[in-house]
DNA sequence: TTCTGTCTTGAGATATGTTACCATATAATA
DNA sequence: TATTATATGGTAACATATCTCAAGACAGAA
């Protein structure tokens, strides 16, 4: 585990953060690199995973790994659902409260440590709804 | 999206779907065709994906993209939870009743026409428990 | 049966996403 | 500043997943 203190404030990890805080929309690795070379063209991809996932480990940002075999990343930090469009792979939150009694549930059917849990919604947002129908997972 | 009909019954499709069967533990593709090639030593990794994102479509078993970048299996098709072992990635059922309510709230706060939704908890398995602590996201 | 067209397989090539390595550069500190 | 541990950028390596295609297997027609 990374520690706080130890971490280098690099004008990499500032742009990283600040361009990560624009957006709302969950970007991949890739697309926070694109996002930070604009400002700094000569960033390595390495430097963006390497500190994505460090300012994750420090609790700084938020590491989904949701549907999809690209991870995401959220600078809203406060616990939250997300959506997951079927179609085209976008990622929204959704402001609905946190179902606070279910880990409590979880415990006592299983005979796991329970730390917390994340709720992914499937849908199709409103850029592809209509082109699709799909049924219910659950 | 493939009609289950037109579905030929190979060998390899029927020993896939039985050594699947013999699980509880969501097995990854890869494990799937370590499990397999026990018994069809010359079995395709190719065949072994193609196969079960085959199944997963017509829906005779469920493919899991929850948390790691890998995508498990899953032949449980009835709709039920998970939750991951944060420390060695297994993971495992959870007997508790399906939140029913939950897709309306989530259909008034977006506006994404909802399909469905997955909870996945995190924790630490009776395995893992005991050497590390860590503090819940939410 | 044998033929014929279609579906499926196995093997390898390729694509995609991520991590590791290492020489160089740089932030923090004394 | 000078020092030094840490971070960076470029590249290679790795892991996972998908694609390609010739050969094989199968179902139905003849």
């Amino acid at each position: 585990m990374q520690e706080l203190t130890s971490m280098r404030l690099t004008t990499q990890r500032q742009i990283i953060l600040e361009e990560l805080l624009k957006v709302t929309s969950h970007p991949t690795a890739n697309e926070v690199y694109d996002m930070v070379r604009k400002r700094l063209p000569r960033i390595g991809l390495g430097t963006v995973y390497r500190n994505l996932e460090l300012m994750a480990e420090t609790g700084m940002i938020l590491k989904l790994e949701v549907g999809g075999t690209q991870k995401r990343f959220d600078a809203t930090v406060a616990p939250h659902y997300h959506i997951r469009c079927m179609e085209c792979g976008k990622v929204d939150d959704i402001k609905m409260p946190v179902q606070e009694g279910i880990n409590e549930i979880a415990a006592q059917v299983s005979h796991y440590q329970i730390l917390g849990h994340h709720i992914e919604f499937t849908g199709l947002c409103s850029d592809c709804t209509g082109s699709q129908q799909k049924t219910s997972i659950n």
